[in-house]
RNA sequence: GCGCCUGUAGUUCAGCGGAUAGAACAUUAGCCUUCUAAGCUAAAUACGAUGGUUCGAUUCCAUCCGGGCGCACCA
C-alpha cells in the first residue's frame, strides 16, 4: 500500500466513523482512478452504503463534503457514488520518488528453487524451449526482486532411448566427424542424427532395437558406450551454453537425470510398506487417484497413476517423486516451482498428490508454473518432422531485423560495428522476450514469423525507446541537480497520469510473483512507456522558461527511465542509452 | 466419458465484481526549422449462447456451443 493510500483512507475512514457511529471499518478500498481528470484515486462506497443502509451517493457526497478544503488535496469530488481525489501534487510526487524495491518485498530471504528450460541432449532449443526460459528466467528475477533467495535449476534429459537413438545415427552414419570438423555448433550437430536416426529407422526398423540393446548397455556401464555419450553430450552443452548465453538465461545448478533416474524408488517401497500404494497383479507399483480430484477413466474405473513398474525399472514420476524429496528434504528449499508446458498439468497434479498422500508435508510447497502450447501457422511444433523454429536462427533472425532498423536509423552517424552490433543485440532480443512474455503463460500462443514480431506498438523496443529517448534529454541536462527539484510544480493530467502508471508497477511486479504471471509486469512497463511519450508529446522538459519547472520534470523522467529499466530487467530485457 | 485450460474489434492480446470494456497491428486522416517519428493525435470495429447470484457480471456459479491439452508401466 502506498503512502498516499494510507493517508487518504485514513482521512476517509476519520469522516466516516464521526459521520456514521456504527462503521466498522470495512469496506473501505482504493483504487486509480480509471481516467486521470476524474483525479488520482477512486474510493467507490456501494459497501459502506450497504453498512449505512443509505445510498453509495449519500456516503460519497458526505466523504467528499467533509474533505472539501483539506490542505492534503488539490481536489476531493464526489460523483455518483464514488468520490474522487486529486492529491496535492508535492505528497503524490513524494511518493512516487520515493518508490524503491523495498515497495516490492515480499519475503525475507525465502529458499525457494525453480526449475526450468530443462532440454533434452539430443537436438537444439526450439521456440517451445524459448518460451520456457523467458518464462523461468522472468519468474527468478521477479521472485528474487521480492525478496526471495531463488536458485535457477536446470534438470538436464541426458539418458534415455531418445539419446541413444543419436548417439547410433553417429555411430553407423557419422565417420568420424566431429563440430570441430564440420563447423557446426554441438547441438545442431547431434540434432541432426537424431533426425537421421528418424530417417534411416523408417526403412530399417532394426535400428530400434539397436538403440534399446544400446540404452541397456548404458545402464550396464559399457566403457564404450559411456564414452561415446559422454562425448555427444559434452558437444550438446557446448552448443546450449552459447544460446543461453545469448538469451540471457542462467543457472546456479544442473540436475542431470543420468544421476537422479534411480531416485525416488525407496519412498515407493516405504508407501508401499505403509499402505498407501498397492502392488498390481504385474507386480507394478501404483497409487489409486482420488476419485473427488482425479474423476473416472474412460471405462469408468478408479484412476491410478503407476510409480514402478513390474520389473522394477522406474518411470518419469518415479524419479520427480525423488527429485522433490531430495530438494525439500536434502537441500531444504521451502517451495519448488516447475516451469513446465501445460501438457504436463495432470503430471504434476499426480505428483503432488502421491506426495501429499505419502505424508509429505511440503508437497503443497510444490508449484506447476504451466505455459500454453506455441501453434505455428502450420499448426503444432513437432521436432521430429522437422516443423519447429529454432531458437538460435530465430534469434539470429530478430537481431538481423534489428540491426537493418538500426542502421536505417543511423544512416548519416558512424557508429562502429561493435555498437551496431550491441544495439542490434539488445533490440531484438528485447523484442523476442517481450513478445513472449506480455502474453499470460497460460494462453497459447500462435506464432507467425513473418508477423509476429515487430518493433511497433506493445513491444520491447517500444519501452526501450522511451528509456533512450529520457536518456538523451538527461544527458543535456547534466547540470541540473535533480535533488534540489521542487515537486509541487508538477501536477498537469499527463504528469499525474505518468506518476500513477509508475506507482501502479509494484503491485503488478508482487502479483507477478504470487501468481506466477511476468505478463503484468511486461503490461506495467508499458503503460509508464506510454504515459512517458504521451507526457513527452504534450509538453516540453527542458525547453520551459522556468527552469524550475524544468528541474522538476526532469527528476520525473529520470524515475521513469530508472523504472522501466529496472521493469525490463525483470523481464530479461536489456534497456540501450541510444537507439 | 471425465479433468484442466481457453473463447473480448479483421488479427494478436489487456481487463482485483464497479464509472463510457482498454491497447497494439492492420485500415483511414493528421503531426518532424522545436528535448530521438521505433513516437504522438484522431476515426472505425468486440465481451460465443442462455440462465442464476448481486445494488452492479466481460469477470463468480450452472448448462450448452466452439478451440486446445491431458486421462497408469512415454517423457
Amino acid at each position: 500500500m502506498l503512502k498516499v493510500e494510507n493517508k487518504i483512507l485514513a482521512k476517509a475512514s476519520a469522516v466516516l466513523s464521526s459521520a456514521y457511529p456504527n462503521f466498522s471499518g470495512d469496506g473501505l478500498s482504493l483504487s486509480f482512478s480509471p481516467e486521470i481528470k476524474f483525479g488520482d484515486f477512486a474510493l467507490p462506497c456501494f459497501l459502506l452504503a450497504k453498512e449505512f443502509k443509505t445510498s453509495p451517493m449519500e456516503v460519497a457526497a458526505t466523504i467528499a463534503a467533509t474533505l472539501f478544503g483539506d490542505d492534503y488535496f488539490v481536489k476531493v469530488e464526489a460523483a455518483g457514488p464514488y468520490v474522487n481525489f486529486t492529491v496535492k501534487p508535492e505528497f503524490l510526487f513524494e511518493d512516487l520518488m520515493n518508490l524503491d524495491q523495498t515497495d516490492c518485498v515480499l519475503s525475507a530471504g525465502e529458499r525457494i528453487i525453480l526449475e526450468y528450460l530443462s532440454p533434452n541432449t539430443n537436438k537444439p532449443l526450439h521456440l517451445g524451449h524459448v518460451r520456457n526460459g523467458c518464462l523461468g528466467m522472468a519468474m527468478a528475477n521477479i521472485l528474487a526482486y521480492t525478496g526471495y533467495d531463488v536458485t535457477r535449476a536446470s534438470l538436464v534429459n541426458d539418458r534415455g532411448i531418445h539419446i541413444c537413438k543419436s548417439m547410433l545415427a553417429w555411430q553407423k552414419f557419422g565417420n568420424g566427424e566431429t563440430p570441430e570438423s564440420t563447423g557446426e555448433k554441438g547441438d545442431h550437430f547431434v540434432g541432426r542424427y537424431y533426425v537421421k536416426f528418424a530417417q534411416e529407422s523408417d526403412n530399417d526398423p532394426k535400428l530400434i532395437e539397436e538403440a534399446q540393446a544400446m540404452l541397456q548397455k548404458w545402464e550396464a556401464r559399457d566403457p564404450e558406450i559411456l564414452s561415446l555419450w559422454h562425448t555427444m553430450n559434452t558437444w550438446v552443452y557446448s552448443g546450449f551454453e552459447k544460446t543461453y548465453k545469448t538469451l540471457g538465461f542462467n543457472f546456479d545448478k544442473f540436475y542431470y537425470e543420468s544421476e537422479l533416474y534411480n531416485l525416488g524408488k525407496d519412498i515407493v517401497a516405504d508407501g508401499l510398506k505403509a499402505g498407501v500404494l498397492k502392488k498390481e497383479a504385474d507386480g507394478s507399483i501404483a497409487f489409486p487417484l482420488p476419485v473427488d480430484k482425479f474423476g473416472l477413466d474412460q471405462d469408468d474405473n478408479e484412476k491410478r497413476v503407476t510409480l514402478l513398474r513390474g520389473d522394477g525399472t522406474s518411470v518419469y514420476i518415479t524419479q520427480d517423486l525423488g527429485v522433490a524429496h531430495k530438494r525439500f528434504v536434502e537441500e531444504k528449499f521451502s517451495q519448488a516451482v516447475y516451469v513446465v508446458g501445460s501438457e504436463q498439468i495432470y503430471h504434476f497434479k499426480c505428483l503432488i498428490e502421491v506426495l501429499a498422500a505419502l505424508g509429505f508435508a511440503w508437497a503443497k510447497n510444490i508449484r506447476h508454473l504451466s505455459y500454453g502450447m506455441v501453434y505455428l501457422p502450420e499448426g503444432k511444433m513437432k521436432s521430429r518432422e522437422g516443423k519447429v523454429i529454432d531458437a538460435d536462427n530465430l534469434a539470429a533472425e530478430l537481431i538481423d531485423l534489428a540491426k537493418a532498423a538500426v542502421l536505417e536509423r543511423n544512416s548519416d552517424a558512424s557508429i562502429d560495428n561493435a555498437e551496431i552490433a550491441l544495439r542490434a543485440s539488445k533490440i531484438g532480443l528485447g523484442a523476442l522476450k517481450f513478445f513472449i512474455l506480455r502474453v499470460g503463460a497460460d494462453v497459447d500462443i500462435h506464432f507467425n514469423p513473418k508477423e509476429s514480431i515487430s518493433f511497433d506498438g506493445v513491444t520491447g523496443p517500444y519501452c526501450q525507446y522511451a528509456f533512450a529517448r529520457i536518456n538523451s534529454i538527461l544527458h543535456k541536462a547534466s547540470d541540473f541537480d535533480l535533488a534540489q527539484a521542487d515537486l509541487s510544480l508538477l501536477g498537469n493530467l499527463e504528469e499525474r497520469f505518468l506518476a500513477q502508471k509508475i506507482l501502479a508497477l509494484p503491485r503488478k511486479i508482487k502479483e507477478a510473483a504470487t501468481t506466477s504471471n511476468p505478463s503484468l509486469v511486461a503490461g506495467g512497463v508499458y503503460e509508464i512507456a506510454k504515459a512517458f511519450n504521451q507526457f513527452y508529446h504534450h509538453h516540453q522538459i527542458l525547453g520551459e522558461e522556468d527552469k524550475n519547472l524544468s528541474l522538476a520534470r526532469l527528476a520525473l523522467i529520470k524515475k521513469t527511465a530508472d523504472t522501466i529499466k529496472s521493469g525490463l530487467n525483470l523481464l530479461g530485457v536489456e534497456t540501450l542509452a541510444i537507439m
